[in-house]
Parts: structure tokens; sequence; C-alpha cells
DNA sequence: ATAACATATACCTTTACAGGTATATACTTT
DNA sequence: AAAGTATATACCTGTAAAGGTATATGTTAT
């Protein structure tokens, strides 16, 4: 737990769609079909932010048939952990968070690539 | 407070000498040789860090003589303020941060280019 | 007016991404 | 085996910004 790690988490917070997905995993495991339904995004540009997450180990991902389930991190990084909770104080006014998690919210999660 | 500014405090978190600054400055206002003293870094590296960080409302300045006093923006940014707060708990373990709190402490305040 | 001091800025080089398009990979269904 | 689906990667272009050197600016002392 050095600083240089602490920079690096705080580079994985500084751009807007990974801050969306991490707020968004932040809830539970999700696919990258959702993560793209729910930030009406370009697949190239979730999958990217995601390679980048996960290269810096915040999150991590499994597959599951044609799907690839992502989620934060479990053995959990303080530094993330600690921002994460920051974050969800800090978010609570911008709209932009706030209708991510409500379409979130509204996902048919009986959906196959669905986390059970 | 929308999600472009908080993005833009994170780019602002990312970077270790801003890190070190911040840090500094959230124990009061401090002018550049003595930053520059305890960082043990460059003029021009905390001249442009500094900069950077006023550019982005997170610090303002204020002539005294020949030397500029920094201090955290007072008209307060909640977001920073929350991070900078979230930062106390996370460098509390890291050598750096800790070092210079520590040459923080025994420098000369009653040096001229000291704010009072 | 000149020199000295503290700080800022200009310019340059290099690196890290971000976003886009095209294509590859992995898996499933037929 | 072939086609379809979900996701990842390669490649390209543009931009932000980090760090260095040199120089400029603003202020004070002589």
């Amino acid at each position: 737990m050095n600083s240089d790690e602490l920079c690096q988490v705080y580079r994985c917070l500084c751009d807007k769609t990974r801050l969306r997905i991490l707020n968004l995993l932040s809830d539970g495991a999700l696919c990258v079909c959702h993560l793209q339904e729910i930030l009406d995004e370009p697949q190239v540009k979730i999958s990217k932010h995601l390679a980048y997450l996960k290269t810096h180990e915040l999150v991590e991902s499994e597959r599951r048939a044609n799907w690839m389930i992502y989620q934060i991190t479990k053995k959990a990084n303080p530094i993330l952990e600690k921002n994460l909770k920051c974050l969800q104080d800090l978010i609570s006014e911008d709209p932009i968070f706030k209708t991510d998690i409500k379409r979130l919210q509204i996902l048919d999660t009986s959906a196959i690539c669905c986390p059970s």
C-alpha cells in the first residue's frame, strides 16, 4: 500500500466511463453486455476500460458461456474500497450516475448472462 | 458538482507530487520554497504542479513579498474535501507522506516566507 | 539602476491513454 | 463444419500531461 498504488487507483478513477462502471459494479457483478446497455456506449469502449481496470486489479472477470462477468476484485483493495465509499456519497447528486443505477434496477436480471 | 468535475479532481490526485503537495497543504498554507524543501524536488516541478492545481481550483495563491503562499481553496470543493479526508486515512502507512509531514513539523516556521 | 532572489512560463521530448475502425478470439447453436 | 453471439485485441490518430532546460517575471536589497 504505497503512494504509487494510490496514484494508480486515482488514475483508474479519473475517467468518466470507468467511474460509471465502478459505480455499477459496486452494486454487484455484471456482464459486459449489461454494462454496454446501461452506459449506452460502444462495446469496444466498455471492453477497453474493463481491460484497464483489470490490468490494475480493480476488477476481475469470469467467463460464463458466451459472457464475461466482471466484478470488483474480491481480494479487497483498501484504497479502492475507501474511495468507492467516498464516491457513493459524491455521486448522489449527479444525474448520470443516478440514471445508471435506475437502469441497473430495471434490468432483466433473469437474463441468462446475468450472475445469479 | 457533476461527473466531469469529479473526474478532474481525480486527475489532480493521480500524480504523486500533487498528492504530496495536497497532503502538506491540508495542514495549512505553505510557500513554494518550503514545499520545495520538504519534497526535495526541482523548483520547476513544484511550480508546474501548483499551477495545475490552481488551474483546476484546488488551491489558490497569494503573494507575500518575494514568496507565493499556496493553500487549499477556501471556497471549499466538497469533492476535494471528502477525498482529502479519505486520503488522510490511506496515507497513514506510506513512508513518503509520513516523512513529508515530519519534515513539515521541523520547518522553521518563523522564516519570513512563512504564513503567520 | 542593478543585482539578487523566488517563482512562473515557454519550449521540447516522451509517454500514457482515449476513442475509433477493423479484426480476432472464444464459445454456442444449428 | 459453419454461422452466430459476446467479447477482446491490434492498429491508428489525437491529446493531455510529465519532466527537463532555459528564460522570463515580479519583488526586494544595494
